[in-house]
DNA sequence: AAGTTTCGCGTTTTT
DNA sequence: CGCGAAACTT
């Protein structure tokens, strides 16, 4: 085996690769090799420093770029590399928690039951968290969700557990501060932990939590400091507490830890604050290791000197970073184009055109190109015209295969095979196909259940002791437990997946239930390849995969521990959606911003560049979340390797009304030298617009709009473009744009009562022209403009 | 209990 | 507009 080849690094690269132990933080912006150098540093290790891979373990964001990652690695070392873990801290949390459930400390719930969680647990989904949610809000705390909204408590409840925050802690600030919301909230988290425990579930925060706990016992420690030697990080500014508390258990030097702990990062890239992560974290990570060696990469491989100009002066905008240089040797490049177009069918119809014109002109592939959006819902658009070019993309995102209701359905019934105490999958699967149990029955069943201490399952095949319950019910009960024993003993032979969701779909009457639903085409469709997902994960099983077994399997502690179903059912709760992006296939890929980090296309286009979109109108609340709203634009900028297109459409549908928009604030910080403006479809047309790219540039971007002081509400506007009735289209709720005058989502504007306030939103329903006005002083208030007389602030 | 219809409402981003 | 949950029938 020759010798591991260096030479495609640059200095500070290689200087990392060979760094051997001790902390070390890589921090480099965008396309600078970061992963790369990670990748390099763990064959490193192996092939000079003679590490065993059992003893590397290796941290990515998606399981897709785990998998990538392990391929390359095994590019560079071959048949050295078996044994290397990777994975995302949710999937080897998974994995380790199988065999260290035991360790967990059991909850008592109010009833004075104790519930202990065992290696046979399984993982809940964020739905089936909400409906966990929903249930204790709505028939244990007769709260009202529309008060309570079910996901946006347990959105409150999981950002507290990324932060190792517990109920108990929750409803400490509560009392503190007073806050009434927040206390039902620590309330509603209470009973959410016992509802899991009792189920023997886990959610993905619990994951990240659990593993902590476990790595807190001295034994488990000691056991998981010496198996993973050296610990290895990418996008560690995405990292969240408790994930990091992990991370610290293995490596703290003052705690005993080996130190060997190596992590990648952007702080200009750190996109996931909202979900729990801390890009303090890598911003003090030399405070935490005082030894840590850090490496800066300054040198962009990925973009053109246009591109990467463009990217350096948006970041430029945000006050809380470390700041940092990045240049390129790649030549300048295109101009980024900034387009204006009519509407998101006309931005989609130029998306499209442009990329027939350049695989027509310069023999590009499909996948050269990706369009980049900031929400699922502005896909649609792009989707039909690209359908209508007869143009193959892939989508990225939105609803989840495994998540789609009917697979969700079916895959209930493997949950509850599996684990008996999954009352989520119990509810779901007693529910479809109809068998005459209904909401009363399934009360009286879960009253119950509680009171005994068992699971939904255990007390329907004890159902004839089960009191209030109507003969028929009780026969119904009966018999699907009985079903449910049968699958598991044959699940319990190690039986092929594939073999027991068959024989579940036919004898379970699946599928007859499947062909009497609407969309029975579509549904049918779906379970077909789920069937054949679960052919080809036993055959990865089979032949002992590490994409499947990876983690721990020749561990000979590991004994068998793990099931094939219960990997199974783990790797279907934890796909990603980018998992499924594959590089290869020639298509165009449609994604969302988040969802592109990490990747890079030759052609990039970023869709929808207004206000109120992106920037998202609610980031303007705190201007921490406008930052990170940029970050987000900074990622999605720097995935472009030749050739960049932002675009932004006058008008727009949301939720079946049209409005008007302004350009993003975002465009204003682009230099003049690095951008070419296009507003294709009125050539010719000079006149001036409501928005000007004019005038002096200030520092603080605003919503690029040229209004002057002046009352408005009604439509007259002598200065406003005429040709804004272009926009125009025959519709029933439509509201002539006049009518909105200089008012746009993220204008500041003075009211006559309430005083100063922002436009978060524009409404048209009735007829009359609405806006949605955050104010200084008396909060958001919706005010009709024909009756406020608004002025705009410049 | 199951099927049907209307309403209402909503839109970040995802492991 | 288009989906899912509540309200209303059968
Ligand atoms: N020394 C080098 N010589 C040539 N190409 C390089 C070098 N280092 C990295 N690259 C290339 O630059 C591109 C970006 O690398 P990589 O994805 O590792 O960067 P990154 O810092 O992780 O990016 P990001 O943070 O934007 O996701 C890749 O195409 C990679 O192959």
């Amino acid at each position: 085996m020759t010798r591991l080849d260096l030479s495609s690094l640059n200095p500070p690269q290689r200087q990392a690769v060979e760094h051997f132990a001790g902390p070390m933080l890589v921090l480099a912006g965008a396309g600078s090799g970061k992963t790369r150098v990670l990748t390099y540093r763990a064959a490193f290790l192996v092939d000079r420093h003679g590490v065993a891979p059992s003893n590397i373990l290796a941290v990515t964001f998606t399981n897709k770029a785990a998998d990538e990652m392990r391929e390359r690695i095994a590019a560079l070392l071959g048949v050295r590399a078996h044994g290397l873990q990777v994975g995302t801290f949710h999937a080897i949390a998974a994995r380790l928690l199988r065999r260290y459930a035991g360790y967990l400390q059991p909850v008592r719930d109010d009833k004075g039951q104790v519930h202990a969680w065992s290696s046979t647990f399984q993982i809940y989904d964020a739905d089936d968290a909400e409906r966990v949610v929903r249930r204790i809000l709505v028939d244990d705390l007769r709260l009202d969700p529309k008060r309570f909204v079910p996901r946006s408590v347990h959105a409150t409840i999981s950002f507290a557990k990324n932060h190792l925050r517990t109920a108990a802690d929750l409803a400490r600030d509560a009392d503190l501060s007073g806050d009434h919301y927040l206390l039902q909230v620590a309330r509603v988290f209470e009973r959410y932990e016992w509802a899991l425990a009792r189920a023997n579930a886990l959610d993905f925060d619990d994951l990240l939590i659990k593993l902590v706990e476990v790595a807190r016992h001295e034994g488990v420690r000691v056991r998981l400091r010496e198996r993973f030697r050296f610990l290895l990080v990418d996008e560690f500014q995405d990292t969240n507490p408790a994930q990091y508390a992990f991370l610290r258990e293995l490596a703290a030097p003052e705690r005993g830890g080996h130190g060997n702990l190596f992590v990648v990062g952007d702080d200009d890239q750190s996109i996931y604050r909202w979900r729990g992560a801390d890009p303090s974290l890598i911003l003090r990570f030399d405070e935490d290791f005082p030894t840590a060696v850090v490496v800066k990469l300054e040198q962009n491989y990925r973009s053109t000197g246009r591109i990467l100009r463009a990217a350096n002066e948006i970041i430029r905008h945000n006050t809380t970073r470390r700041g940092k240089t990045l240049w390129t040797a790649n030549p300048e490049g295109e101009s980024v184009r900034i387009v204006e177009l009519a509407d998101e069918a006309a931005e989609a119809a130029w998306i499209v055109e442009e990329i027939e014109r350049a695989r027509r002109e310069e023999g590009r592939s499909l996948r050269d190109f990706a369009v980049l959006y900031r929400t699922n819902a502005q896909s649609r658009p792009l989707e039909e015209a690209l359908r209508r070019a007869g143009l193959p993309y892939r989508l990225i995102g939105g609803v989840r295969f495994y998540e789609r209701r009917e697979v969700k359905d079916v895959l209930a019934y493997l949950r509850l095979v599996a684990n008996p105490k999954d009352d989520e999958a119990f509810r779901r699967a007693i529910g479809w196909p109809a068998r005459g149990i209904g909401d009363k029955t399934l009360e009286a069943v879960a009253r119950w259940a509680e009171r005994e201490g068992v699971g939904l399952l255990e007390a329907a095949r004890r159902a004839s002791d089960v009191p209030d319950l109507r003969p028929s019910a009780r026969q119904a009960l009966a018999n699907f437990a009985g079903a449910i024993a049968k699958w598991a003993a044959v699940a319990a032979q190690g039986e092929r997946i594939e073999t027991l969701l068959r024989e579940l779909l036919t004898d379970g009457g699946l599928w007859d239930a499947l062909r009497l639903e609407d969309d029975a085409e579509d549904r049918l469709r779906n379970i077909d390849a789920l069937v054949a997902g679960a052919a080809d994960f036993d055959r990865l099983w089979e032949s002992g995969d590490p994409r499947v077994r990876g983690l721990l399997v020749d561990d000979e502690e590991d004994g068998g521990a793990l099931r094939r179903l219960d990997a199974f059912l783990a790797q279907a709760a934890l796909l990603a959606s980018v998992d499924s992006y594959d590089p290869t296939a020639d298509a165009v890929v449609l994604m969302t911003l988040h969802a592109a980090k990490g990747l890079e296309f030759d052609v990039v286009f970023i869709a929808g560049l207004e206000e109120g979109i992106f920037p998202l109108g609610r980031a303007y609340d705190e201007p921490e979340d406008l930052e990170e709203e940029r970050r987000l634009f900074y990622v999605g900028v720097t995935r472009a390797r030749h050739r960049l297109a932002l675009t932004w459409a006058r008008r727009r549908r949301r939720g079946g009304e049209w409005l008007p928009s302004v350009p993003s604030g975002f465009l204003q910080a682009l230099p003049d030298d690095v951008v070419e403006r296009l507003r294709p479809g009125d050539a010719g047309d000079r006149r001036p617009r409501p928005w000007s790219w004019a005038g002096p540039r200030r520092s603080v971007e605003r919503p690029a709009l040229d209004v002057r002081r002046g009352a408005i509400g009604s439509a007259r506007f002598g200065w406003m473009d005429p040709d804004e009735a272009d926009c125009e289209v025959a519709s029933a709720s439509f509201v002539d744009t006049d009518a909105w005058g200089p008012i746009r989502v993220g204008v500041e504007v003075e009211h006559p009562q309430f005083g100063r306030g922002r436009v978060r939103a524009l409404r048209a329903r009735g007829g009359d022209a609405r806006a949605v006005i955050e104010f200084e002083d008396v909060g958001e208030k919706t005010v009709v403009l024909r009756y406020a007389n608004l002025v705009v602030l410049e």
